[in-house]
DNA sequence: ATGTAGGCCAGATGCCGACAA
DNA sequence: TTGTCGGCATCTGGCCTACAT
């Protein structure tokens, strides 16, 4: 599982091997990110685009696209997966081409069974955000104890004071260099020089994160994930963002006639919901049944990289785009959370994203699924393994 | 011709108007970029991306995308055009909607007369590109002298040593304040307090430009144009620009099935070459014969945004790409330059893009013309009348 | 346990004329 | 005419501890 020269890759045998580095990838692109592995079916959901699209696209132009052909889902085939990072920002995406697939045969239910993989978080990291002290030009990074002793080389404590010197490589290979001291009182660890010098080429400013992380052999790797700033008004966004997702409409409508290939970009920290999901992922969803009041739980990153979940209500099911993608699945439940903290949780999410909270009488009987998601030609009857490991899971 | 409240608009009769400020935005683009009015007909050449996104494309993915339906030209009507500058970079860019056009009715041979629009150069401006000591941390700015005394309010030459505050608007409308101060042995003309923050919050370097304009209302604009530096590889120009461009034809595909508009990006420092092109100019072209070993200029910018005449000759006549774009007149002319610094001119240009340099020998009669671009049917006969004002124009 | 402020020194910033191309 | 350098005053950057939360 190990690549020659450049940390490992866990999922080498299937993705294409990059000079990114898949774990820290993984690590900066958070805990609730995984992609799909190369070679398994995903349903694309095109409107999870067209939603932010054309809202800018009429401030802009007064024109929304619409391509008549493009369904609400498509199923594909995923023929590669390339991992990048922007040399700028360090904004972690991946590159994805995908086949679409028209039969609904017996390999799409084989490949299927290939599942979900679940994106290990690594091992030996922490993600500090980062405070108006570690980004001042006064002074250096204070690093929190638990961490310092977990992922740096321990210090020789009968030094005065403890010191070691550092080296830690970003997403380009790029390598840094800090000094870590123990001093202070009370006494603490601290990354002196170096330090400044990164905080302004990265230009990172208080409430980015910044992540450490120690791999097999013991090398450091150093990550970021900027805090969500507002965007510029008619930022670069709009070339970069708008004009591609208008682009990946176009190419995915044109695709699905030509039953061609096509590629998109998915950038995990932009877009809070997914659009291209693992069919398995997709699959296991359809079989459960949504019903206004019903409960159910949702994961969330936390601010230290960690995941938690918030429980809520289904309050509504209904189209987010009645004209334009009728029927489609994409965020058509309202829902309301628990926690009044509600600003920073979605109204809207899809059945794919969210666990349902069962008791066993709410379990709906196989016969009525069957009827409201009829079997499909050629796909075998698989309906209680499926609901089987489902329940399994939660 | 004057908007309210920021400057004024060259074309504000037909030209959305934005908060870009036109004049700086064209003064920013350069001398040989002139966009086509709204209302007119321009010729979409696909082509001119499908060469760079082949290249690209295949080195990522192993995969050319190709869009059957679309022919090598497409003729649009330019519904809309607005400009912007990436807040990050000051990059000057133009947003058009593009409404293909199938029929070749008289409308269209109307709107072509509508011409083309020269763009203006501003007529008080300078532009210079800075040197290793206008961007050292060490000193301030130099301004040559006739510029400073062009551009800049005139000192009072009584005071000891002569100086004043400059202040000056972006393209985003920020305000940048500089002392002006006129002293040393010999005197010169410098910019001290505030220019080094100018140069570091813009992020440039040796090699760049800057050009200070001045309006008719006597306020300073200051724009800028970075040098070409090479990008670094696998860079973010893989998602704004060959996703962009995948999607563009794409787009465009799209729209001339649908007869439906479209949005592209023309950035025009980014791409040497004109890929949207008013109907009239290359009308114009089409009357021209090329011939292998004709004679021909064809302008190109200096480094002090003025323009210069190169002299040439043909060499060659053939395809860009047999393959996809067979027949494409894209670039289909191979030229050698006069003058032997060859590096810097391209050696492929279009028919529109040069001036023939014709002795009365070689006018080709008329109706042999006539026979290689026969008359479209509808089309009414104004050979000699577009015959006339093009010998006239030389 | 860790964020921020004050002290203090070294090195960078930035204004100047000299000189040369 | 204007690019670069040496001289020099000033300010910021950056390492340290103290103190507060």
């Amino acid at each position: 599982m190990k690549a020659p020269s450049n940390g490992y890759l866990p999922n080498s045998a299937e993705v294409e091997w990059k000079t990114i580095n898949s774990e820290l990838w993984h690590a900066c692109a958070g805990p609730l990110v995984s992609l799909p592995p190369v070679g398994s079916l995903v349903v694309y959901f095109p409107q999870g685009h067209s939603e932010q699209v054309a809202a800018s696209m009429q401030k802009q132009t007064n024109f929304t696209p619409s391509y008549p052909d493009l369904q609400s889902k498509l199923i594909c085939r995923l023929q590669n997966v390339a991992l990048h990072a922007d040399p700028e920002t360090d904004e972690v995406y991946a590159q994805m081409t995908l086949q679409p697939v028209n039969k609904y045969d017996k390999e799409a239910i084989l490949a299927s069974d290939m599942g979900l993989r679940q994106s290990r978080q690594p091992t030996e990291f922490f993600c500090k955000t980062l405070t108006a002290s570690d980004t001042s030009t006064h002074g250096g990074f204070s690093v929190p104890r638990r961490a310092a002793e977990k992922i740096f080389p321990p210090l020789d404590y009968s030094m005065q004071p403890p010191a070691q010197e550092l080296v830690a490589k970003d997403l380009h290979d790029t390598t840094w260099a800090f000094r870590h001291i123990y001093r202070g009182q009370p006494k603490r660890h601290l990354l002196t020089t170096g330090w400044s010098v990164f905080i302004s080429t990265k230009r990172l400013f208080a409430g980015d994160s910044v992540l450490f992380i120690r791999d097999e052999r013991q090398d450091l790797l150093l990550g970021l994930r900027r805090a969500n700033r507002q965007q510029p008004a008619l930022s670069s966004s709009v070339i970069s963002s708008d004009s591609m997702h208008i682009g990946i409409l176009a190419a995915a409508a044109n695709a699905a006639a030509n039953n061609s290939p096509f590629t998109l970009f998915y950038n995990p920290r932009a877009s809070a919901s997914e659009f291209v999901i693992p069919l398995a992922q997709y699959n296991k969803a359809m079989y459960t049944q949504a019903s206004l009041g019903m409960r159910f739980r949702m994961m969330f990153e936390t601010e230290e990289s960690g995941v938690r979940r918030y429980m809520g209500t289904i309050t509504g099911i209904s189209d987010l785009d009645p004209v334009r993608w009728k029927g489609s699945q994409w965020r058509n439940l309202q829902v309301g959370w628990d926690e009044s903290t509600a600003g920073e949780r979605p109204s809207r999410v899809s059945l794919w994203e969210i666990e349902p909270v069962v008791s066993p009488f709410y379990i709906c009987p196989p016969q009525f699924l069957r009827s409201k998601f009829p079997r499909q030609p050629g796909m075998p009857g698989v309906g209680h393994s499926i609901l089987m490991s489902f329940y399994m899971d939660i």
